[in-house]
RNA sequence: GGGCGGUUAGCUCAGUUGGCCAGAGCACCUCCCUUACAAGGAGGGGGUCAUAGGUUCGAAUCCUAUACCGCCCA
């Protein structure tokens, strides 16, 4: 028996975890159905999801759920995104209440910080998703930051480079000065500011370089930047300015010699340019230009081959250049400044005006324009495609006006900054060699065995160093992997990255043997703790490196040695550079006289400490390997312009969005061509927030585009802002922020996904209240107690249900709820399909309660309660199935208590609901004129309740009710009907026919089919009945006239379509019959009232 | 400055090819503890669909302008 409350928690906690060990969420690339594909859109692991994740996830598992139940081989792949700038945050501010900084730690200690933090954040958003209900597979797990993402994302950035797609320029970028990193465009907030506009004027100057007397005026909001201004621009057709285009200008304030960003002297006599640029309209009609600190300026400054003068620091503290203004922060500075002219008589005016002030979207901080050294992306090139396959439609928006969005940004694309001065992030996967300076992306195609591969990516994301011991590569290859917990690294590097056993790594003996096979030996003879002093130098490790990867032989002379070393000396120095922390003595290799020297001595103790490393014979040595207390490896990397070793790896970390960008994919296995990327890739549907259609959207279909040549998904649902029940944006700070988990755990899961649901019209920002959250719990509460009702009658009367209702005799109420059952399925596909989630919500809301629970329930009450075998059996049979496909259909939204209940039907073709078949429309199903009589004698109980209520006949009165029908159908109706008419309409008796006379001391209730008389008895009050009857004729009238109206138009009947016209015509006719019959009324209680 | 969207019952919102005398939930009023459900049932009040024009037989729905609100971009 079923419990007689609802009780969400019970519910729904047991449900998920059944779910996933059954693998129900969990498809194979090898079934034949076709694909539905989702990927999640990985939340941050920052903290915890907010109601706007709640209704992203919530939206995406109803049509997740809604696939798998229609038969796809539906997979949604769930993840985490590692959010660069935003994770370091988040670290730093625990790292702040410890009282440290992460310059204090240094990075290697700042990032292990980070991995302590991420899989909390991690765990408990993954308990979020759960608590929700997500249909996802957890199995396929990806993070932005695991062994395989990492890869593809030094595969991709390796590809763009080597296409030209990616370069590192100069340019003015955003610049954080808190943050001290640069950030893109994306990511400057501009919020309306009040400030100042300062007119200063600059003295002209003579060919000697004296004032003239005449001065420029220049107008800018950041007179601070003026120490930075290389030249006065006007518009070439400014009469105003003709005569100065050529002279100079003395920079006020200026030191005499600034030093340009490329080392040069600049002098501070600037020259006066003409530039198109300028609008002679605007301001003063000339403009400083500043080419180092604003970016219109910098192109000027490009054209006109300006010097460039950097005036502040990475922090925004003015800089060398700056003069005497040195040392102050740029807000100081600009005081100074100002205060400065205004005694030297220079400041002309000063005017208050409001203007847009960038700020970083993530400190706050007012954003600096600053001459940087990045790494851009070519976008307008990659846009090219992402334009395309959105104007060609195959990719489709919905709702359909983000399109217009998504195009006129990329029309109008700017080169991506994507290199940030942070430290968590996929690092460059760039190396400078310090010998020529050339630039050198690798990626593991630089490796041929996957054994090499492995090592490289290992290396690549900071697992071990580029010299590493077989320890550090066997901890880690098989200890437990980060993100797929049930694999060691190892076994994820074959499942997940290369889809393919890598049997050199398999165990610690094949890979010691690969080691020592495939990379340079390190011979390291200082243990660990070694004083500084003590340590084993530079020249006995270069020789013994070069004896144990057999470059000299078993034995040697000095020439020998001075040969190899000659040829090896670049790795040699590099590795023990990095290894011994820079390197001693080197000259002694360069000489064959030292070199001699040393080898004897060294192998005859007359050195210091007496070391001997050697045996001599004949001027022959070997070596002592006995000193060689461990080997490393050194995994070579070589410039490909010059072949040195002396590899510098990049310290910027890429844009977190640049990983982003290859999510779809990414977590399908790309670079390499996996059974689950040949399947499940392209992706079927993106649902996401509006406010990152730039970030990431427009970034996924460039990326996927490129590297795939395949559009990474058809169809992109943008929703709404989940804002406050006030329409204001929830945040922290305001306090008023709906957690979710809050919310499920008051509510339950299933109603907070109802309401979300719901309320997710297309187009609109959603106003979430707790109230509605209420009423859908409500309607769970509603769900529940139906359940209980068919399921408890049920128990009692097992033998009577049969599954095929083609084979039982069908009451008319039962091919009524069919009916409307079929255009309800009918309609919800339609609906989901075309993402009408709202649409979806309603209508089953409306089909469960108002059709189901209020007419249909209540009328099968009388055959499940005292019906015969066969009555019981078909109102008990139908029952049961509206409550299967209601179930079923309600299942994406509701999860959890359409399960719960579902497990107690009788007749199930599948073990779990979220597999169970959606239904489809059955046409046998569908009675279209029984279920119209049933509607009109709905409308005929409406109308005798009406009565009851005008009257104020309490509930508790059972009246007597004769109809007169208008047909021999609908009488039939009435009869099969009656005792559930009786219940209904608390009738104590019930006549119907077609001749039924108005008994007397009755009321009338007239509907289409039939009128009703109501015997009231002792409470009949004419003249009350009187002015009703007379109100409803009124009303009539109204329509009638409306109705007359339209008819009698000529153009109506012409033009408007016929199917309108006839049904204008019938309600017409409608009206018209019943005012007949209301009017006879009255003239009856009327002729009663005088009578009496 | 450019673009997009919104303005419908006291509140939150539906209303998709123009054909309803405009709908839902919540709130409100009346009555009812009837054995699925008081987290319920029956009934009810409440809107000149922001404003002004226009197109049309017909406009909340299309067009134009205005007002106010919001967002995005520069």
């Amino acid at each position: 028996m079923i419990d007689k409350e609802y009780n969400h928690s019970d519910i729904e906690k047991k449900w998920y975890s059944r779910w996933l060990k059954e693998g129900l969420f969990t498809p194979s690339p090898d079934d034949p159905r076709p694909p539905f594909t989702v990927v999640l859109p990985p939340p941050n692991v920052t903290g915890s999801l907010h109601i706007g994740h709640a209704l992203n996830i919530t939206l995406q598992d109803v049509s997740v759920r809604y696939k798998r139940m229609k038969g796809f081989n539906t997979l949604w792949l769930p993840g985490f995104d590692h959010a660069g700038i935003a994770t370091q945050w988040v670290v730093n501010k625990q790292l702040q209440q410890e009282g440290i900084s992460r310059f204090d730690l240094g990075r290697e200690k700042f990032i292990e910080r980070v991995w302590q933090w991420v899989p909390v954040a991690r765990d408990t958003i993954k308990r979020q998703i759960e608590t929700i209900g997500a249909s996802c597979d957890w199995s396929r797990q990806r993070f932005t930051l695991d062994e395989g993402f990492a890869r593809a994302v030094r595969e991709a950035f390796y590809r763009l480079y080597k296409e030209g797609l990616i370069y590192k320029a100069p340019y003015i970028v955003n610049w954080d000065p808190k943050d001290k990193t640069a950030i893109s465009d994306l990511e400057v907030e501009y919020q309306e500011e009040a400030g100042k506009l300062w007119y200063i004027k600059y003295p002209i100057v003579d060919e000697n370089g004296d004032e003239t007397g005449e001065y420029i005026t220049v107008a800018t909001t950041r007179p601070e930047t003026m120490l930075g201004d290389t030249a006065v621009a006007v518009n070439p057709n400014d009469e105003r300015y003709k005569s100065f285009i050529g002279k100079k200008v003395k920079l006020p304030l200026a030191p005499e010699k600034r030093v340009s960003w490329d080392g040069k002297e600049v002098s501070n006599l600037i020259p006066i340019v003409a530039d198109d640029y300028v609008d002679p309209e605007f301001g003063t009609g000339a403009v400083k230009i500043t080419p180092a600190h604003d970016p219109n300026d910098f192109e000027v400054g490009q054209r006109h081959n300006l010097p460039i003068v950097v005036v502040m620091d990475e922090g925004a503290v003015m800089n060398h250049n700056a003069g005497k203004y040195q040392g102050l922060d740029r807000y100081e500075a600009r005081k100074q400044i100002v205060s400065d002219l205004k005694e030297l008589g220079l400041l002309e005016k000063e005017e208050d005006i409001t203007h847009a002030v960038g700020h970083s979207q993530r400190s706050g901080a007012v954003v600096e324009p600053y001459l940087s050294t990045q790494w851009f992306v070519d976008a307008e090139k990659l846009a090219k495609k992402a334009i395309q396959v959105v104007e060609n439609k195959e990719i489709r928006f919905i709702p359909p006006n983000w399109e217009k969005t998504y195009l006129n940004w990329m029309y109008n694309i700017k080169p991506w900054c994507i290199s940030r001065q942070i430290w968590w992030g996929h690092r460059i996967p760039v190396w400078e060699c310090k010998k020529c300076g050339n630039q050198n992306a690798f990626s593991d195609n630089l490796f041929k065995t996957l054994g090499e591969k492995v090592i490289f990516n290992m290396y690549g994301d900071t697992r071990i160093k580029q010299v590493f011991s077989f320890e550090e590569v066997k901890d880690y290859l098989y200890s437990q992997n980060f993100t797929h917990p049930d694999k060691t690294n190892l076994q994820f590097y074959e499942k997940v990255v290369f889809n393919q056993e890598i049997p050199q790594l398999k165990d610690s003996d094949t890979l010691k043997e690969f080691l020592n096979t495939t990379y340079p030996k390190v011979p390291v003879m200082n243990p660990p703790d070694t004083e500084e002093s003590k340590k084993v130098g530079f020249v006995p490790h270069a020789v013994y490196y070069l004896y144990i990867n057999n470059l000299i032989g078993k034995s040697f002379t000095a020439e020998d040695v001075y040969n190899a070393y000659q040829q090896h000396k670049d790795e040699i120095q590099f590795i023990y550079d990095l290894e011994l922390n820079g390197i001693k003595r080197a000259e002694i290799l360069e000489d064959k006289g030292k070199l001699e020297k040393w080898l004897y001595d060294h192998a005859y103790g007359n050195c210091k400490n007496g070391r001997i490393f050697f045996t001599e014979n004949n001027g022959r040595y070997s070596i002592i390997e006995d000193l060689i207390l461990q080997i490393k490896y050194f995994l070579k990397l070589q410039c490909l312009s010059c072949g040195s070793h002396h590899l510098k790896q990049e310290d910027d970390v890429l844009d977190t969005w640049f990983s982003s960008g290859l999510w779809p994919f990414g977590t399908l296995g790309w670079p390499e061509d996996t059974p689950d990327y040949r399947t499940f890739y392209p992706t079927s549907l993106l649902i996401t927030g509006f406010d990152i259609i730039f970030f990431w959207v427009a970034r996924m279909i460039m990326m996927g585009m490129h590297f795939t040549n395949q559009k990474p998904f058809s169809d992109v649902y943008i929703h709404a802002l989940v804002r406050d029940e006030k329409g204001e944006k929830m945040a922290k700070t305001k306090g008023n922020v709906i957690d979710p988990l809050d919310i499920v755990k008051k509510y339950g899961a299933d109603s907070l996904r109802y309401t979300l649901t719901a309320l997710a019209a297309q187009g609109r920002d959603i106003r979430l209240s707790e109230k509605r959250i209420e009423g859908y719990k409500h309607f769970a509460n509603k769900i529940w107690n139906a359940s209980r009702f068919v399921l408890s009658n049920y128990e009692n009367n097992k033998d009577f249900v049969f599954s095929d209702l083609s084979k039982l005799e069908l009451s008319y109420d039962d091919k009524w709820i069919l009916t409307k059952l079929q255009e309800t399925i009918q309609l919800a596909q339609k609906y989901i399909e075309d993402y009408r989630y709202n649409d979806y919500a309603g209508l089953l809301y409306d089909f469960f309660w108002h059709e189901y629970c209020d007419w249909y329930l209540e009328l099968s009450k009388e055959r499940v309660y005292k019906g015969d075998d066969k009555e019981k059996s078909a109102a008990m049979s139908t029952l049961i199935y509206v409550l299967d496909k209601s179930l079923r259909m309600l299942h994406p939204i509701m999860p959890f208590l359409t399960e719960e209940i579902w497990q107690k039907l009788p007749y199930r073709e599948t073990d779990y609901l979220p597999v169970a078949q959606y239904p489809e429309v059955d046409q046998s199903l569908i009675f279209e004129e029984e279920a119209k009589l049933v509607e009109k004698l709905k409308e005929l109980i409406v109308s005798i309740r009406n009565i009851r209520a005008d009257f104020g006949i309490p509930p508790s009165k059972k009246l007597n009710i004769h109809i007169k029908s208008y047909s021999p159908q609908f009488t039939d109706v009435v009869k099969q009907m009656e005792q559930s008419i009786k219940l209904l309409a608390k009738g104590e008796s019930l006549q119907v026919g077609e001749d039924i006379q108005k008994p007397p001391n009755t009321v009338v209730a007239v509907s289409s089919l039939a009128e009703a008389y109501i015997d009231v008895a002792d409470t009949i009050d004419v003249d009350k009945e009187i002015a009703r009857q007379e109100k409803q004729l009124q009303d009539i009238q109204k329509s009638i006239g409306i109705s007359e109206k339209k008819l009698s138009n000529e153009n109506f009947v012409k033009k408007a379509p016929p199917q309108v016209v006839e049904k204008e015509k019938q309600l017409y006719q409608e009206l018209k019959e019943k005012y007949q019959k209301v009017k006879q009324i009255l003239e009856r209680l009327k002729q009663l009232k005088s009578e009496r």
